[in-house]
RNA sequence: GGGCUAGUAGCUCAGCUGGCUAGAGCACACGACUGAUAAUCGUGAGGUCGGAGGUUCAAGUCCUCCCUAGCCCA
């Protein structure tokens, strides 16, 4: 007879491999089918909320690895929130309108798009946006990613439109909104001002040259050894084409100055770069005369090199010896510090560059000229006039625009402000940041350091994709209209027919009737052709979004994006809040770490080592992506290689396996009937019970503090430790030669049961996909869907920690039988550990326990037998339990050809000639 | 160039306020089993805790400098 049959064995048509590439989409399809999240939420309606406000990514280009980060850690937190019993909404958004699209939009119509309007060039901006929304929304979904994805919000829909323009509108009542000239970045080829998100540092060759500017005026009192001299303050730029709009030299008032002979002149620098200077010119004569203080130079001046105007000394704190002369060109029309210092000595914002990046045609010299010409030109022109000292070419980091990738200018133009001062934006930003939880902790400071130093907030750019400005000019005296009720009323327009109206409509059809000009009582009106910056349409995402969803709100609970957007999102829709409604848009603010290669470096493609999610997710499925997201400690870089991906996909199959185990050996367990209630459980089951309380705990504190590597690691031990190598492994000669409806086999069904079911809803938010698989096999009264159900309530009382205590020192001992068997099966006395009796001599410690676990330890050790002793011969010294000895021998007795056991019973049964009285018993009832 | 963050075995992570011969799982090697089998079990070998100084009786843990990497800024 083949006793193999009378065995019960696991059986479950739960497959060992998960085949996720393919089966992922099915389930993916039957989450729809059934509306799973459409059930979600309308089956929370009265739970507590927690509202995590989706960043709207830009809807352009495919997803990328960090799009995945972002997203998945969104739906693990989303879904463990639900699964402790709150409403939690997801409500993905995209960032529509700006300039990359615009521009990909523009390439693509190429010369048509001098004939289209701008009102028809927006319209394919839409629909260009739509597309890659739609792309990226099936990409984001492909994740398991649970969400409102039919109904998403766009910054570019009518609504959310109509809300940027009246937010604008706010900031505009309050006395926020400024036109002012400043220098900006702009990029002449782009034809538009460009935030610093939008701007580059890259390698750049430019030319270095030092100038000489004449002194003119009277010297200061104490100098006399200069008098007479030919005197020349010596600056250093590497924008030769900003010396035309030149309005001054900048000194440092804390550092010393000197004055050099040199031949017949006398140059003056920073005493602390002069040295470096005459190298660098090659002055080899040259001659200290005197100390210079920049004080006593203050407001004097010196004499333009090639044009008949003055160019003011002055002061700065920014003026280092880092580089240069120590005196430096100052053209406020040209720079941000330039434009600081001018403004303190009332200098004008002077810029003669036009927006092409041309001089102005009356510009004296070089009208006309664009400036990559005008370098050259400028140090010819310097040359001629005896004013170049020298002329070199450097390469330096140099900022460029992030789309066109040419390098920008710093010019100075009219544009739209919104004021950190006015309202006490600043100071009332940087307070709400102390009401605001941020994880990791650094990022208050970040943020902090930001805002304390940004400069006003520039929203204008002069494109078309974007929401309009939505002021006016008399046409009559040209004074701008910017009245916060009018911009209401446009506001209003845009509601249901979009901000496509402005473009579509004159400004009389656009104004309220009767609408005249303040400072003239002109009655006709020209429209503002600049649009907003793009970082304050998504801003304001919690007014359009938050505010206006029913079944969302604001404040939101919590933020998560990555690191970079504490100056970016963070922060402008901490300023599009705080201006408008005195209170940061979020309770609390997650980051995560940026994704890089598998030796740390950031992915580009132009090194080759770019991880596309589509690439991992055909090869392994979105399951194991999301693995990889829970395992890595994502507030530090998160690194991705083959390796870690095989290593998860390797981890992945033996919690799956565990699964699959259990599942098997759970056939025809039925817990409505079969299940043994915790009080009446064998010792073991309420040990690994207890396990899984423990396991509960951490799992549920990590959850709630976003440490999902801690899950990972928590699961995989549980599985691979507590589980597969102990528990279910020990389990098994019960589970298989007990009477199938025992009570011994049912309390070892009843607690992998529960284990099963809790180790399915804990790994519910990560593994969503196989959590579902198991879900669908698992015996038992459940939910539609495992996204639907709860986590496992910790009970304390489950827990106990004595026999978790007792069980430690017994499975020290185990690990030091192993050991000994191991050996025993070098030398080749031993195969199955069940050929094996062991021998123990028990240390003091030991004894106790072991002699009261007397009966259990060779089940527990998976042998035949353990006979204890306190006088062992020829046992080995353990190393686990120090001064235990151990001791192998072959099992007495023979094989039972049904448990495999050795006993020395065989045969006594005489139905059952080959089988130990324990199986011929089994068999005989 | 500045600010912030990080650097523990091949991989992913533990190591709290300084006190251990630096841990775990996986991978690897070797072995066992063939009743979890493209599985399972056991054993073993892997680290001068990025580097160099310093404080201390004692440093992966504190301080300084440096290197490397990432983000942000100039």
């Amino acid at each position: 007879m083949d006793y193999k049959e009378t065995l019960n064995l696991p059986e479950t048509d739960f497959p060992m491999r998960g085949n996720l590439p393919q089966r992922e989409p099915k389930m993916l399809e039957a989450w729809k089918a059934m509306d799973l999240y459409g059930k979600i939420e309308s089956a929370a309606k009265d739970k507590p909320t927690f509202i995590l406000h989706d960043g709207p990514p830009y809807a352009n280009g495919h997803t990328h690895i960090g799009h995945a980060l972002n997203k998945i850690l969104k739906d693990i937190i989303i879904k463990s929130r639900r699964m402790q019993g709150m409403r939690a909404p997801y409500v993905p958004g995209w960032d529509c309108h700006g300039l990359p699209i615009e521009l990909m939009v523009d390439k693509k119509l190429g010369k048509k798009k001098r004939e289209m309007t701008k009102a028809q060039v927006r319209k394919e901006c839409r629909a260009y946006a739509r597309e890659w929304v739609d792309i990226q929304s099936a990409e984001f979904e492909r994740l398991g990613v649970l969400g409102q994805w039919d109904e998403p919000y766009l910054t570019m829909n009518y609504p959310y439109e109509a809300a940027t323009a009246r937010e604008l509108a706010r900031f505009a009542e309050r006395g926020g909104l400024y036109k002012g000239k400043k220098p900006i970045h702009w990029c002449s080829s782009c034809v538009t001002a460009l935030a610093e998100a939008e701007v580059e540092y890259a390698d750049h060759k430019s030319p270095s040259i030092y100038v000489k500017f004449p002194f003119t005026g009277e010297l200061p009192s104490g100098l006399d050894a200069l008098s007479g001299k030919k005197l020349s303050f010596v600056i250093w730029t590497t924008t030769p084409w900003t010396i035309p709009a030149n309005l001054g030299i900048c000194l440092n008032p804390e550092l010393p100055y000197v004055a050099l002979a040199t031949g017949n002149e006398v140059l003056v620098v920073a005493e602390g770069l002069a040295q470096q200077v005459c190298k660098t010119l090659e002055i080899e004569d040259a001659q200290e005369l005197c100390k210079i203080d920049p004080l006593a130079f203050e407001n004097k001046s010196c004499r333009h090199p090639f044009y008949d105007r003055n160019s003011l000394i002055i002061l700065g704190d920014h003026v280092t010896l880092e580089a240069g002369t120590g005196c430096v060109h100052t053209a406020p029309g040209h720079g941000v510090d330039d434009y600081k210092v001018g403004l303190k000595y009332g200098l004008e914002i002077y810029n003669p560059v036009n927006d092409y990046g041309k001089y102005h045609a009356d510009l004296e010299l070089f009208g006309g000229m664009k400036i990559e010409d005008a370098n050259a030109a400028v140090i010819e022109k310097l040359t001629e006039v005896g004013a170049l000292l020298q002329a070199r070419n450097i390469s330096h980091s140099y900022p460029h625009c992030w789309r066109c990738k040419k390098p920008v200018i710093f010019r100075a133009t009219e544009q739209w402000f919104i004021s950190m001062e006015s309202n006490e934006l600043r100071s009332k930003a940087l307070e709400h940041i102390n009401d605001v939880q941020w994880v990791p902790g650094w990022g208050r400071e970040r943020i902090h350091g930001m805002i304390a130093n940004r400069p006003d907030w520039c929203i204008s750019r002069q494109r078309s994709w974007g929401v309009p400005i939505t002021v006016f000019y008399c046409e009559k005296c040209g004074e701008a209209l910017a009245d916060g009720k009018i911009m209401h009323h446009i506001a209003d327009l845009f509601e249901s027919h979009g901000s496509d109206l402005w473009y579509e409509k004159q400004a009389s059809e656009l104004l309220p009737e009767g609408t005249c000009c303040a400072s003239c009582a002109g009655a006709d009106f020209t429209k503002e052709s600049d649009i907003l910056d793009v970082w304050f349409d998504s801003g304001v995402s919690h007014a359009a979004v938050l505010e206006q969803r029913k079944e969302l709100s604001s404040p939101a609970d919590l933020y998560l994006e990555g690191s970079d957007q504490h100056r970016g999102w963070f922060h402008s829709s901490l300023l599009a809040s705080v201006g408008t409604r005195d209170r940061a848009p979020y309770k609390a603010v997650l980051t995560h770490g940026f994704v890089v290669d598998g030796n740390g470096k950031k992915m580009s493609k132009s090194q080759g080592n770019v991880v596309a999610p589509e690439t991992v997710i055909k090869k392994y499925g979105a399951e194991i992506l999301r693995l990889w997201v829970a395992a890595q400690d994502y507030r530090d870089d998160i690194r991705i290689s083959d390796e870690i991906l095989q290593r998860l996909s390797d981890a992945y199959r033996r919690i799956r396996n565990t699964g699959r185990y259990i599942l098997g050996n759970l056939a025809g367990f039925d817990p409505a009937t079969d299940l043994v209630s915790h009080a009446d459980m064998l010792e073991i089951d309420r040990w690994a019970l207890s396990k899984l309380e423990g396991l509960i705990d951490r799992v549920e504190k990590a959850y709630n503090q976003y440490e999902f590597h801690v899950i990972y690691h928590a699961v995989h031990n549980f599985c691979s430790v507590e589980m597969s190598s102990f528990y279910l492994d020990v389990l098994k000669d019960r589970l298989y030669t007990a009477p199938t409806g025992s009570f011994e086999r049912r309390s070892a069904q009843s607690a992998m049961y529960l284990i099963l079911d809790a180790l399915t809803r804990i790994t519910a938010p990560v593994l969503s996909f196989t959590a579902e698989e198991l879900w669908a096999s698992l015996p038992g009264e459940r939910e539609e869907s495992v996204h639907m159900a709860s986590f496992p309530r910790f009970e304390q009382k489950l827990r106990d920690p004595e026999l978790e205590e007792r069980y430690a020192q017994i499975l020290a001992v185990r690990t030091d039988v192993s050991k000994a068997l191991e050996l025993a099966r070098g030398e080749k006395r031993l195969g199955q550990s069940l050929e094996a009796k062991v021998v123990l001599q028990p240390t003091e410690g030991t004894r106790e326990l072991l002699v009261s676990y007397r009966t259990e330890l060779a089940s527990l050790f998976i042998v035949s037998a353990v006979e204890l002793t306190d006088n062992l011969e020829n046992g080995l010294e353990a190393e686990e339990v120090k001064g235990l000895k151990v001791r192998i021998d072959r099992a007495e007795g023979e094989k039972c050809e049904r448990c495999w056991m050795f006993s020395t019973g065989i045969g006594e049964a005489q139905e059952h000639p080959t089988l130990c009285p324990r199986c011929a018993s089994v068999l005989s009832a």
